[in-house]
DNA sequence: CCAGACGTTGTT
DNA sequence: GTCTGG
DNA sequence: CCAGACGTTGTT
DNA sequence: GTCTGG
């Protein structure tokens, strides 16, 4: 998936870390579960500008600008799969020309084990904070629109999210402003897509399943608290290298 | 040719 | 706006 | 795990 | 009978 995420920094220890400033201050909120299919915001950095904005989850194309909330009802941009950006109708241009980072200390995987789902909370070591490949659309000078783009998940992510066996491409430091050069080819960032997940290692553990649930408040610091695994196999807490 | 799609993976 | 499918 | 699919396509 | 999807 990749269709819930979390950023609980302060806005100083986000600016120190990304060495940029909030472009719309006011506009930053700490959260623990940002679901996709709600509104809050994700905070990212769109290609040259160099500060920090906040943006739409679930990208929307040019094309579809005229009625924005119908193509939401209708198409799910929240993730862009890494295989088919460049020959996508809604995501070919943004590839080429509007990549962005989008900031996070974690996100959620859905875990499936003898027909039942155990959502995993997934950060890196230390809870450090990093960045998503993402893809953007600017909806004007100070909001944007976002898909976080996904790839096949490596031999941790395809065993905690083993139904799909996808997981968010999670930026390497070393790639970050690689990501958002202006003139990249389609076969680099390609590549970029290939090689730049994150070599820190990842700490995964299950977490309530309150976040499936309508209704109940689960932008809270409590929803990160471990709880017991309903699959034995896959231990809960510990690091997780590879 | 023209109408219609254009997207991805979630749970109860 | 542009591509795909029927 | 268990239920359900298991297939392909141009038509009114 | 065996694979896929939920």
């Amino acid at each position: 998936m990749c269709y819930a995420t979390s950023l609980t920094k302060s806005k100083k220890e986000i600016e120190e870390t990304f060495k940029r400033d909030f472009a719309v201050p006011l506009e930053y909120q700490k959260h623990y579960h940002l679901n996709g299919f709600g509104s809050g915001m994700l905070h990212i950095i769109p290609m040259e500008t160099d500060r920090i904005y906040p943006s739409n989850w679930g990208l929307i194309p040019e094309y579809a600008f005229e009625d924005p909330a119908g193509f939401k009802a209708d198409y799910n941009t929240l993730n862009a799969r890494s295989e088919s950006i460049f020959s996508s109708r809604t995501y070919k241009k943004s590839a080429a020309e509007s990549r962005c980072l989008i900031l996070a200390d974690g996100f959620y995987e859905p875990h499936h084990y003898k027909s039942k789902s155990q959502p995993y909370y997934c950060k890196l070591e230390g809870h450090k904070l990093f960045a998503f490949a993402g893809l953007y659309t600017a909806l004007d000078d100070e909001l944007y629109s976002a898909s976080i783009i996904t790839v096949p998940a490596n031999e941790l992510f395809e065993q905690i999210h083993n139904k799909k066996k996808r997981m968010p491409l999670v930026l390497d430091d070393q790639f970050l402003n690689n990501w958002i050069e202006p003139d990249l080819n389609q076969k680099q960032v390609e590549e970029l897509m290939r090689v730049g997940f994150t070599t820190t290692p990842f700490e995964t553990y299950p977490v309530s399943n309150a976040i499936y649930q309508r209704g109940v408040e689960t932008d809270v610091p409590e929803i990160l608290k471990p709880v017991e695994p309903i699959d034995p196999a896959l231990g809960g807490g510990e690091l997780t290298l590879f």
